[in-house]
DNA sequence: CTATAAATGTTAAAAAAATAACAAATTGCC
DNA sequence: GGCAATTTGTTATTTTTTTAACATTTATAG
């Protein structure tokens, strides 16, 4: 076992996608009073294998579920939040705030995944007063300061192509251990620095595609 | 052969997803006065397998490349948007004005990648004078008439995951073939219409879990 | 003109992920 | 209490994707 993992098992990277959309559906049958669920049950509702969700679930499991019963909701419901590590809040900074950026600042959605967006930079709109703020916007020169002084250990990036990679960078002199790039570059970071892309042309890619074949 | 393409080789789904990355460095080689580009040498900028790199651009081009020389940019750029359907321009429209829709409603983006988003959909916020507006947002009770009326293929759901389905099925039944997701949850459709979801709690769960590890 | 180096295209192997097959366990009903 | 149905957990198999190996082509330089 060459990870870090502690009492999990191994997971895939695709697994590990997967597991945001089981954590939503859990919650749902959770507020309707459902007590325990079965892999085959998930499975079916949300339209995939029986043994991938099966080996998926197991594998953020901690204490198994039983024939016949399946698994105890809420058990598997903190299991997985802690699998994500949901469980402690983690702080970000976000670099870029156009109007993608601005949206994504004021998006309330991320406390439900750990996440809490506390500063935001941009080197047009920053704020004269950052005090007063609650989301404030600094300028970009007091990104290292101000991550080091924070401790943040992700970062967001939204500014234009041109620039992800030298913010990258500063991102990573900082102490930033995980980027979200939405910037449609491959960035580079040393290997221990964990970069993970959001591109919105990757998904438009796949619909464009398709779309061609089925029109003809 | 069993898919509809026709001059073009398979092509993984990986592969896909990789070429608007390929597609956003060509552009920037271009716009240095580079007129040939090969394989190895986008493989190691953009730090890829170099293999990897051959294959998925012998995919898309339609004439090949030169050994010693590589591929013709402009040729093989335009190949590649070809390929992607960038060429014909695609109509969509966003169910979902909110703080995300609204960012991607004015997003100028989405043009570079054939896509042009001609109708917003909201049930609170929408506009008294549609007329007036460049970008239109209409009530959601208009949504089926609109669509059909201009021949919308592509729709984009930002609305929050509660009616995310409903929205769903009213773009099928509006003739809509291709749909972006946003909302956090699996879109249940007949087999010919693609669905492609945008989630940020996977790439966030992705951060997370890593960070986890490497904090320790 | 010939050798060399660089790049392509293809075929083969390895790795990762999805799917299938099956044995063991437990609940609930008769 | 025993039987049937269901679900788990594990082991195999298949498929997909990535990476490696190799033969072929072609500009370039001596």
């Amino acid at each position: 076992m060459e990870n870090g993992h502690s009492g999990f098992k191994e997971i895939s990277k695709q697994a590990l996608l997967r597991l945001p959309y089981y954590l939503t559906y859990l919650k749902k049958a959770r507020s309707t009073g459902v007590e325990n669920i079965s892999a085959p049950k998930v499975a079916a509702d949300l339209g995939l294998n029986e043994v991938q969700v099966r080996k998926d679930l197991a594998a953020v499991s901690s204490c198994g579920g039983k024939p016949k019963k399946g698994y105890a909701l809420e058990r598997l419901i903190s299991d997985m939040e802690s699998f994500l590590g949901y469980d402690n809040v983690n702080e970000a900074v976000i670099v870029g705030v156009g109007s993608l950026g601005k949206a994504l600042y004021n998006y309330k959605g991320f406390s439900d995944y750990g996440l809490n967006i506390v500063a935001g930079f941009d080197n047009k709109n920053y704020d004269d007063d950052y005090e007063q703020s609650d989301k404030p916007i600094f300028p970009v020169s007091k990104l290292k300061d101000l991550c080091k002084r924070m401790q943040i250990k992700i970062g967001i990036i939204t500014v234009p192509e041109i620039c992800a990679q030298s913010v990258c960078n500063e991102l990573v002199e900082s102490g930033v251990l995980a980027i979200l790039n939405f910037a449609p570059v491959r960035l580079t970071a040393p290997p221990e620095i964990i970069i993970q892309n959001v591109n919105l042309a990757s998904s438009l890619a796949v619909l464009s595609s398709h779309l061609r074949n089925a029109i003809k």
